[in-house]
DNA sequence: TTTGGCGTTAAAGCA
DNA sequence: TGCTTTCCACGCCAAA
């Protein structure tokens, strides 16, 4: 077969690439002095923890050229032609790497551990330590009441109960969302005045900014996981000791901004990521490797899974708005949806009726479907919050009786009452720029109150039933903003936050 | 109606 | 300490 015919531009890129790998091969040295400099710098900070990268892979922005990107689709070539290798064009990239050349994360295939590892010890205690805890079986003991009560509906759905007959269910005319409203939900099971910051629960785990970070659901250890712009996943098991390191375990497996992370309480070694670069990645610590699940043209925005069905794996794909659901054991899309008129940036499920799903989109509204009656043709939603602006997440409260919404309209929206008819805007500052990612408000452990980051270094806690934001936690160690953040699944209180430069700040209460 | 450029913004890196 | 660079968010507005 005939090789493929590059465009001019093509042709000229390649040549910039060729030049580039010369240019930075003879800037090694330097690169690596002003490197060891970075490096004393970070200690300034005062962080006591950082990511350290192997000598081969250091970070030599200064030299590194910038390459302005195009998807392969824009130029027309397919995701898997293995035309150009998209790692040149971050500054992720090494004057070393050209003479020692890695597996691009592009691979059209699975990437071992080993290829994607970007640290300087061995990652030996990182994969032993989560096939340690896949072995162990997990208990969720902080949101036991969420689990109960999805258990419940999957139980009385399995003995073809219908959802009329679930237990607490209101019977009105609503019934069809099969969602109950609890008055005493929004009683809560933490103190959010007696979280607190401290120093060694601060790591720099990351080089860039943190577009995802997650918790892995188990009481063991505390361990994180966060993925940058530049396609890095880290893992900072927070009980590492001494001799171990820090803790941080850093991967690229991704060749853009990781938009999503997927940990399975049911199964830990198995962690999923989602990319913009199309990718679905899924890491499997018994084998090693970063398996390809699934590979578009588009990037993925959002990523998500039903709480009973392990096998399909949910994601915004495009900026038409398109939903998808990927069929893991077939290998095929069970169902693929246009939902929105632009790219979808969450995606979740109610606890107590997971046919319903709620989606955010950057067209300015917040839908709920119920997936059972959701059809190609006519995709209608059971209800549509308009926002003003784009929004950037809507999330169901932990027992499902609330949705909560943000918007970069300066606005965080609750949604309760039985039909989720019950609408309060609350004003939240949600200008985060150009190089912050948007704030998302999260729930805690409760449906008590919602967690979002404030421009002011902290961390701004919203009331639901109060309908206010009631305080706003600071501390003299967060030297940054945090965008993204994570309620630990099974450590009341225990919530992580990351910023736009690569730190985790994890809150705890006493 | 579509497209493209600009402004906004925080924080790391460096002189 | 202060300036420069980053540059995949997104609304706004002018030009095409």
């Amino acid at each position: 077969m005939a090789p493929p015919k590059l465009t001019e531009y093509e042709k000229k890129r390649l040549e910039n690439i060729r030049r580039n790998d010369q240019m930075m091969a003879a800037l090694k040295i330097h690169s690596t002095v002003s490197q060891l400099s970075a490096a004393t710098k970070r200690q300034k900070v005062g962080l006591s923890k950082s990511y350290k990268l192997s000598p081969e892979k250091k970070v030599a922005k200064s030299q590194s050229p910038i390459v302005i990107r195009r998807s392969l689709r824009t130029r027309g070539m397919p995701p898997d032609s293995g035309g150009l290798d998209y790692s040149v064009e971050t500054p992720d990239r090494s004057p070393t790497r050209i003479s020692k050349p890695r597996p691009s994360p592009r691979v059209m295939g699975p990437l071992s551990m080993r290829d994607a590892y970007s640290g300087t010890e061995s990652d030996r205690a990182l994969i032993d330590t989560i096939l340690f805890l896949e072995k162990k079986p997990q208990v969720d003991v902080s949101i036991k009441k969420k689990f109960d009560r999805c258990e419940a509906v999957k139980m009385e759905q399995s003995d073809g109960i219908s959802h009329d007959s679930v237990k607490g269910v209101v019977k009105d005319e609503y019934l069809d969302y099969g969602i109950k409203i609890d008055d005493k939900e929004t009683e809560s099971c933490v103190d959010v005045w007696s979280m607190g910051l401290k120093k060694e629960n601060i790591a720099r785990v990351l080089p860039g900014r943190i577009m995802a970070v997650r918790f892995l659901p188990c009481n063991d250890v505390r361990m994180i996981v966060a993925g940058n712009k530049f396609g890095n996943v880290a893992f900072w098991n927070m009980d590492s000791k001494g001799e171990e390191g820090d803790g941080i375990f850093l991967y690229r497996h991704h060749t853009g901004p990781i938009s999503g992370i997927l940990c399975q309480q049911s199964c830990l070694s198995k962690i999923y990521t989602s990319c913009y670069d199309g990718f679905l990645r899924l890491m499997n610590a018994e084998k090693e490797v970063f398996d390809l699940v699934y590979s578009g043209d588009d990037a993925i925005f959002s990523l998500s899974q039903r709480p009973n069905d392990m096998n399909g794996l949910y994601f915004g794909e495009g900026r038409g708005g398109g939903l998808n659901i990927w069929d893991e054991r077939t290998g095929r899309f069970s169902s693929q949806w246009i939902l929105h008129e632009d790219r979808i940036n969450s995606i979740d499920f109610n606890s107590q009726n997971p046919n319903i799903m709620a989606t955010s989109s950057t067209d300015g509204t917040a839908c709920l479907w119920d997936l059972r009656s959701v059809n190609a043709d006519k995709a209608k939603s059971l209800k549509i919050l308009n926002h003003n602006r784009a929004v950037h997440s809507a999330y169901f409260s932990p027992s499902g009786s609330f949705l909560a919404t943000t918007s970069a309209d300066n606005t965080v929206g609750i949604l309760g009452g039985v039909n989720f008819e019950d609408t309060s805007m609350i004003y939240h500052y949600n200008q985060t720029g150009r190089w912050l990612s948007p704030f998302r408000g999260i729930w805690g452990w409760d449906d008590s109150s919602i967690f979002i980051g404030n421009m002011k270094r902290g961390v701004d806690v919203i009331s639901c039933s109060q309908r206010r934001s009631i305080l706003t936690l600071q501390s003299s160690h967060m030297s940054a903003i945090p965008c993204r953040f994570d309620a630990h699944p099974c450590k009341v209180g225990m919530l992580a936050g990351a910023t736009t430069g690569g730190q985790v700040y994890v809150w705890t209460s006493s």
